[in-house]
DNA sequence: CACGGTGATGTCATCAAGTGACATCGCGCG
DNA sequence: CGCGCGATGTCACTTGATGACATCACCGTG
């Protein structure tokens, strides 16, 4: 341990996120955030890539495990099922704190910036999904519609369990709606 | 017609893409863009909100039409289809010059930054488009799905339309897309 | 125990994006 | 002719982001 408190990277992930809430993304200076972390804004850089990756730290990580669970299912799985255990995962993942979630996703969609990180997140979850299921041997076309899908389906999942008033589960919503999908698109 | 050579806004749209081609998107500076369009930095940004929307200005004519080709189509029609409708609309906008959509497509994917904004353009034309499902009558899960789904189908087909060594037609591969969707969804 | 290395942080300088305020001046209109 | 408008320039400033170098508690080693 140096000469400084230790978790600067925890504190300025709290300092931030609330900031953000209370004044709101740009009225955020980064001065700000890392004064409440009790640092300094080069300090906040070694940690953070730019001010809006701090909300998204954790991102690689769900990437990380959302590919493994696509590890885990079994070769002959259609494209589609194999998507399905991966947004699983992913709900399970993402789907404990819903208190969290709101938070952030209050946060994000109050900024356009923000917006477009998320996006972005969700797209290169999507290349990899992509490029895994193109390994399994399952043909190009198919394998970026199935990973382009289930980020729609995620995507409209999400926003439906973020504003729902009962308590669902986030799992339970993913299922619900690629099952609407199923159906929509076998329509005509 | 002021002091000035006319038309700066094309100018600098056209110094920009060609400036980004040469050194790349991060090593180009407003004032480059600007110096080679023959006016100063300030312009620039009266001319566009930022650096990178000087790549996007037409998006918001194509979502235009694209809303517009919606309202052409009958009431009766199912949600997916309707958004096929759409979707053959942009692809007759964006089709037409390969050569441009490439070099615009090798810029954009050479940078994230690029890469963000292009998403969130199609998000919110997607958005726009479940509004205007929705006030339809067309029920909201079933809304949003189609409309996300639709910029699965435009990513996958634009992309390889984009890539492809012989001519076809844009049109036709997204048609071919949405069918192999089709088909992804009904299978199992 | 002194000493040097290391890693996390601070300090300072600098660049580039973006914005607000105000000046400038050719053009067209009354 | 003179006046106002609109497009642009000029200037000052804030903020995000990055590179270079200094600092110093801690740790191990001789």
């Amino acid at each position: 341990m140096g000469r400084w408190k230790p978790g600067a990277g925890d504190r300025l992930r709290e300092a931030a996120l609330s900031l953000y809430l209370e004044r709101g993304f740009e009225q955020t200076m980064v001065a700000d955030i890392a004064e409440r972390a009790g640092v300094t804004a080069r300090t906040f850089f070694r940690y953070f890539a730019d001010k809006r990756e701090v909300l998204f730290g954790d991102s690689s990580a769900l990437e990380e495990e959302a590919l493994a669970a696509l590890e885990g299912v079994p070769a002959t799985t259609s494209a589609l099922d194999a998507v399905a255990a991966v947004l699983d995962t992913v709900a399970r993942m993402v789907g404990g704190d819903r208190e969290l979630a709101r938070k952030r996703q209050t946060v994000i969609m109050a900024n356009a910036d923000l917006r477009e990180r998320e996006l972005i997140k969700l797209t290169s979850l999507s290349a990899a999904l992509a490029d895994r299921l193109r390994q399994r041997g399952i043909d190009d076309i198919e394998a970026s519609l199935a990973a382009e899908t289930s980020i729609a389906v995620f995507r409209v999942a999400f926003s439906r369990w973020v504003t729902a008033t009962d308590d669902q589960d986030l799992q339970d919503i993913i299922r619900q709606t690629l099952d609407r999908l199923r159906t929509l698109a076998a329509g005509r």
